[in-house]
DNA sequence: CCATCATATAAATATTAGTTTATATAAATT
DNA sequence: AATTTATATAAACTAATATTTATATGATGG
């Protein structure tokens, strides 16, 4: 809506290592399971609160679903941030 | 450290009223309350946040202490985030 | 059609984080 | 020195959010 709740949903620790697994292209679910190596429920819980704000979208494929980035400006929104906060020295 | 952390310092919505505010240049926590219509206390919290985040600094100017953001760098980065969220839409 | 694999959903629980309330400190003004 | 003004801190409370556990759905292959 007003900024904030973009940033409240990608800001959670587990959603961002999600993100960044996206940015390198769409992934099955599984495939986010193994990487990040959390559990499954989790995992869909927060790619479903990513889908609820318009953040990433999937596509069916057979059993498998394929989740991506919704928008190469979220992805480049992204990719700022992470740039960013490289480069800032932050102590939190 | 990694970059989460600065996003979930800035990510509060009451935070991230209080760094808009800060956009425009120093500001003392009395001018914060009184913009914000939030208690002081609230207040003085939110700013130890940031400061411990490193987000902000503060000087002690009389019985008055300004705060203000504390690198021009962080400064862009919430202008951008600002802008982007604007541009971009989303459902949350 | 039964078993399996992939994903989703829901309820229960745990954790984190924000807000309020009360009080303390510290500077300035009388 | 006492009072007022500005800010900070700490404890108690509340609310939001993440995680776990258990189970359901839905597609595919035998």
């Amino acid at each position: 809506m007003n900024g904030i709740g973009l940033l409240r949903c990608i800001c959670d620790e587990a959603r961002f290592e999600i993100l960044t697994m996206l940015q390198d292209g769409e992934s099955s679910v599984g495939e986010l399971v193994y990487k990040t190596g959390k559990d499954q429920p989790l995992v869909s819980h927060h790619l479903r609160t990513l889908k609820r704000c318009g953040i990433v979208r999937s596509r069916d494929e057979g059993k498998r679903v394929m989740y991506s980035i919704s928008s190469p400006q979220l992805s480049a929104l992204i990719a700022d941030i992470t740039a960013a906060s490289k480069k800032i020295p932050v102590l939190c």
